[in-house]
DNA sequence: ACCCTCACCTGCACGC
DNA sequence: TGCGTGCAGGTGAGGG
């Protein structure tokens, strides 16, 4: 169930633990979360490969794989190529309820652990998703930006091509329902259902307007109203990490939200009921006195 | 090009 | 206890 802070979160518990790690041996249990391609030949091209980054893309983990030796200086590779010209990257989307979890030898996989990743530290990288929603790809790392569902991406939120213009030029090209086009990862990136509400919230705009009748002083606070929601989640989620016990993104992280899972509940500027509706069986919550239409 | 609904899955909480 | 319903932090296909 992750959006992007959630996800920012995984990179770097997968970064501390994993990176340098080689693959000694991979298990598919559930071939569709890597189809196209076959258990077989993902297992192949995985093998013996060295994990030298994460990092992240939206929603998507990406797995930098190289050979071994990739993260040698280079007087220790020798004459070897760097990793970067034949390194692939494993192309990971959690979806609803995709978790890694990082087992040592001793500890048994729990259910729905659709890929184990053999590591050559006695240790296993496990991949579980309960609603089977994932999916894994493996591409070529110096084709990652125009490879299918990378390259439509809209900005990363943080970077400067994300700015209020840019917001400005993207609503005033659709007649879309705000909470509708702020889940749409090709226009807005890293809001998920949760975000997206607790954003406009924020932003005291009204979920249901259409995105091209904001004012410009709207489309400022919103834009201003995304960032600081990501940022506060990504600065405050705690739990659910600790490498000791084996991580995945989870149940610990601390809860902040201000109308979300709040139906009837008080506003906290106005005491107003929040509303819940729910829509293509995804709910959407608001303060109907704060987030006037 | 857009917009909506459904489909993909399992499991949990709820009411009868 | 069971059984039906609705819902879960995501997205893509397929219809209009």
């Amino acid at each position: 169930m992750p959006e992007l802070p959630e996800v920012e979160h995984v990179v770097r518990a997968l970064r501390r633990a994993v990176v340098g790690r080689t693959i000694i041996a991979t298990e598919i249990n559930l071939p569709k979360l890597i189809a196209p391609t076959t258990p077989s030949l993902f297992k192949r091209k995985l093998k013996n490969l060295t994990i030298t980054g994460v990092s992240r893309r939206g929603k998507f983990i990406l797995i930098e794989l190289g050979r071994p030796g990739a993260l040698l200086s280079d007087a220790e590779r020798g004459n070897r190529k760097p990793a970067r010209q034949q390194g692939q990257v494993l192309l990971v989307h959690l979806r609803m309820t995709g978790k890694f979890l990082y087992l040592n030898s001793e500890e048994e996989l729990p259910k729905h652990s659709h890929a184990v990743f053999y590591l050559d530290n006695e240790r296993r990288l496990v991949f579980r998703d309960q609603r089977q929603f994932g999916i894994m790809r493996l591409a070529p790392a110096a084709q990652l930006s125009q490879t299918k569902g990378i390259a439509e991406l809209a900005p990363e939120p943080f970077s400067e091509e994300f700015s209020v213009d840019y917001l400005r030029e993207v609503f005033r090209r659709s007649t879309r329902s705000l909470k509708t086009f702020l889940l749409d990862q090709t226009r807005v990136l890293g809001l998920g259902n949760i975000y997206a509400v607790e954003a406009l919230f924020r932003a005291r705009i009204n979920p249901f307007r259409p995105v091209n009748k904001l004012s410009a002083k709207r489309v400022a606070r919103l834009h201003a109203a995304i960032q600081e929601v990501l940022d506060f989640a990504i600065q405050h989620i705690r739990g659910g990490f600790n490498l000791e016990e084996g991580f995945s993104y989870g149940e610990a992280f601390e809860r902040f939200w201000q109308v979300y899972e709040r139906e009837g509940e008080a506003c906290v500027n106005c005491g107003t009921r929040i509303r819940r509706i729910t829509h293509g069986g995804r709910s959407t919550y608001w303060c109907p006195r704060c987030q006037r239409r």
